[in-house]
DNA sequence: ATCAAGCATGTTATCGGTATCATTACAAGT
DNA sequence: ACTTGTAATGATACCGATAACATGCTTGAT
């Protein structure tokens, strides 16, 4: 550890520059305030201490932090990656700070990083999903500050939200293989009784299954298996078990391209032909989806402009003098897009 | 924005519980410090004004702020996201949370996210990369904190480092090739006069130039085209660049796995058989890398454990108490794995 | 009975800033 | 000349915790 020379403070700063600490303060945070020429001085003790603001201090004394926190489930999946750059980028022309965390996919991991962070006193939380334990609700409401859920669409916002429907992107899958043609149709996702569970992937899960139920076809060949985070792994073994359960199936949507793609590789062991044999979609539209051979159907969510406008509606909010009203809650729906790519195609039977 | 109740301090916890602060305090910092009957005191107090302590003032009066500060070139790199996530796995048992900033590989946004990161007065810096601008530098040494420097293995390290030599596994790269037979080889990296560049992907570069030359092979077809990040575009037009000036070229190292991805589709596109006419390898060993058809060769370092390690060593450092020495500097090598997969194959003129 | 040691708790003094109000000086309006 | 306004700066009082030292009370060894 290299040697530590006593820190500067502001007071140092203003003997040396023969004003009030007051004055080094402003210079700092509004220098129009402060004549030319103090200015300068200030400036110039600054300079000669290298002196390095203490926000930790600052922030006590204004009761304002400039942090702000989001937790996403985790930051090893480059669509999360993808929204937490976008809203860090946002953020920064305000210069805020992000605290990041990451659940994992677990409720009560949330929990204890909610109470964590609520310590550091951010200016807004940010928060992924809108399922949340009893505490975690709580405390949210009680902090007082702005909060956005994400990646999702809630039925009760505790604040603000920005995000898409999970359940009308599981609907738009189902309609877009039942529109091919194909009537024994499954889907892969993960389970939903272990600690870490996907509850936006069992969005879509359900968001499927209710158009598999309206078109009079059964339920039966949607899998749960595994624990979230899906991966490569995950597409293959549940592959597996639905290729055991119905052999003649002919339709499946994958909550994550991360298993669309796990399943298009077994598909290959297999012999099985896609799309000839089997039409497959995914979910988030990967980079690696775009680049697999052929190229999966996917449904496309532009993640880092949830980040983004997460951002901006944050920069709104916190922006308002204390005095004016708060702005009202508001959500803002993203959308998505279906991206029809190489590995669906209309079912035989119906050619 | 929901109703803000003014918060409960921990005066009001004392007031509640009949105690003083300092008692609140030790309840919640050293809770063995207090007679069971108080703990239980306070804690009901705590409990019925849900207190939330205020780590801003904790940490202003005890000079530890427990944020660990890390800066990445980009979250939107798997590699980089699990090198954070196994940091903050590591750290996250001591309470330590992290203050993530990106530079996208820019030493001038590097030296501006070290100075506003100062500010926020971390307990430790973690930076990748081993290269800095002066001022840069300079703040770090004064910081008076430990510093790691990760993702290579400094010449001169700053404080501590946790990483492999990006020279080495250059030369690594070159040296599987060569031993293959092949002698027209070329790389594809980024580069260099722009803002943005991939230092440690040009310390590759040299690594493997130096075994070109070492073999009597000029470095001609060493191409450094477009902007860090490199990505599945970069990989195309680069190979493109190569096969224009070279289209004898047998075998091609890329920097990054994901321009290795971006180069084999360019070959499926233009009819040029992998590993038949070109041996193809790449680094990082992403998760795409394998799955690719043909699974790509590459070069593995274990990105989680190099934040795991890093993590390690920080605890160690940070645990000491004030009076015992410092650590000595330390450098930890992790090492990589030369990865052979299906894309590259024995020179044919060798056969 | 005496006293040192130790446990449980309290008191006081910061930590390094910013909010708020006060003050000074000078220019302009009447 | 007298008020009034405004620009520039200063004085004071916190913000909400913890460090360091002080105190009172047991307890047990001698």
């Amino acid at each position: 550890m290299p040697p530590s020379s006593p820190k500067a403070t502001m007071h140092d700063v203003s003997r040396l520059a023969g004003v009030s600490k007051m004055t080094v303060s402003r210079v700092l945070a509004d220098p129009d305030l402060v004549s030319e020429s103090t200015r300068n001085k200030v400036m110039k003790a600054i300079e000669q201490l290298s002196y390095v603001p203490d926000r930790v201090a600052g922030s006590l004394s204004s009761r304002r932090t400039n942090f702000i926190t989001a937790i996403l489930p985790t930051l090893t999946n480059s669509n999360f990656a993808d929204t937490a750059q976008g809203l860090a980028e946002a953020m920064r022309p305000a210069d805020y700070q992000l605290l990041i965390g990451y659940t994992m996919y677990r409720l009560e991991e949330e929990e204890r990083i909610i109470r964590a962070m609520l310590a550091r006193r951010p200016d807004a939380i940010v928060v992924a999903g809108t399922t949340h334990t009893k505490a975690a609700n709580e405390m949210m409401l009680r902090a007082g500050i702005p909060i956005v859920e994400i990646w999702d669409t809630p039925e009760h916002p505790i604040d603000h939200a920005v995000g898409f429907s999970n359940y009308e992107v599981g609907r738009a899958a189902a309609l877009h293989l039942l529109g091919l043609g194909h009537r024994r149709i499954g889907a892969l996702g993960s389970r939903m009784d272990s600690d870490a569970k996907d509850l936006r992937g069992e969005s879509r899960l359900a968001g499927f299954t209710s158009v598999l139920r309206e078109a009079g076809l059964s339920d039966e060949l949607v899998i749960r298996a595994g624990e979230a985070p899906v991966s490569y792994d995950h597409g293959a073994v549940t592959l597996g078990i639905l290729l055991e359960r119905a052999p003649d199936v002919e339709a499946v949507f994958a909550v994550s391209d991360i298993s669309a793609v796990g399943a298009l590789m077994e598909c290959h062991r297999r012999g099985i032909k896609v799309p000839d044999d089997l039409s497959l979609m995914g979910f988030g539209d990967f980079d690696i989806a775009r680049q697999c051979v052929p190229a999966i159907t996917t449904i496309r969510i532009d993640a880092e402009r949830i980040g983004r406008k997460t951002g901006e509606l944050l920069l709104q909010v916190l922006d308002r003098s204390p005095d004016t009203e708060h702005l009202p809650a508001s959500a803002v729906n993203v959308g998505f897009d279906l991206v029809i790519r190489q590995t669906t195609a209309t079912s035989k039977k119906r050619r």
